[in-house]
DNA sequence: TAATTATATGCAACTATTTGCATAAAGATT
DNA sequence: AATCTTTATGCAAATAGTTGCATATAATTA
């Protein structure tokens, strides 16, 4: 049930659209959840149907009426008692390690090609958020409150993909010494 | 499709029940992909129906009969396969961090309190981790080929922990500075 | 001796997620 | 002038995952 959360956390600061929360998803939010826009449209009905947002429809000529959800109390009241609950910890699923898992028993070569493509993307999800950081938060010491666990999102992303980076290495390193 | 790999793979060593595979996939493998035994006795029943793994059913009095699972050559076929396709990456998905993004918004000691709990489970996790490494790759420079990739994951999951616990009181810090 | 845990399998129902399709026009690019 | 991207919504079907239930015995722990 937690996509419903997070759109309605993304709902906090400004009223959105299905497609802005879609591309909300693609950056910021999205980087700890992701969802399609599809689940979104679906998630946001069920929200109205509850009661936990309200819609504003504005009608456009050519494309279909814009629909423009905002938080209700109830919404409100929704997520604060969500944040009470205790947080639920999905057992992480990579496919990477399960590709690891068959080293010695599948050319090693591939297994390598796999690893190197994570680094690459790693790589590429670092620099975005590097970017995210100097644009943004470049003095985390003066940040309002509002923006504090936003930042600190943000820097578990950063310490994520370092992490990841040097094991890459590391990986590649050991990788290199299994016999084809 | 991945579920069906992990299983593969865990049947790469040794032939095993449902029930044993499980268990597996409580430890080990399921570090990086777990799965209820629900799941595993519906997908082996597919790969049986499929060709990918043979059943030996063993009579047993009282229990249920065992039914014993082993790779055939059209299962390893598979994992070939596999190993060359490209590694989708599901985006993560972690609750704690749209929590984080209310900070602001509700009361902050519930976040506090949320990354304590996370805390306390990356504690436990690392510990548990080291005692593997400890009891199994105590010299990582002698291990044969096949155990290598096994090491790296192992090596994956201990520096996610350490990392993710430093991040955690950094986040205490910081949210520590955060009006109620 | 009573209760719990481990062994061993599985169905059914529900929830969540992904993938493919469909519509329709404005604006940007080639 | 034709193509591509962005805006904006949505359905339907398939796949994946969770939760609750059900059975039945042996071994262990309190």
């Amino acid at each position: 049930m937690s996509l419903s959360h997070a759109i309605l956390t993304a709902l906090l600061d400004e009223d959105l659209t299905g497609y802005a929360l879609a591309k909300q998803f693609d950056v910021s939010l999205g980087f700890f959840w992701q969802a399609s826009h599809q689940q979104i449209y679906r998630e946001l009905k069920g929200l109205h149907f509850a009661g936990s947002v309200n819609v504003l429809e504005v009608p456009q000529h050519g494309k279909p009426d814009k629909r423009i959800y905002s938080l209700t109390n109830q919404g409100r009241q929704m997520l604060d008692s969500w944040i009470t609950q205790p947080t639920r910890h999905r057992g992480a699923k990579d496919e990477l390690f399960i590709k690891l898992f068959n080293v010695g028993s599948v050319p090693v070569e591939q297994v390598t090609k796999a690893v190197e493509q994570r680094q690459a993307e790693h790589a590429r999800k670092l620099e975005l958020y590097r970017k995210i950081e100097a644009r943004n938060y470049a003095s985390p010491s003066t940040l309002p409150d509002r923006k504090k666990g936003v930042y600190l999102s943000l820097l578990a992303g950063i310490r994520q993909e370092q992490t990841a980076l040097a094991w890459c290495d590391d990986a590649l390193d050991l990788l290199g010494t299994v016999k084809a």
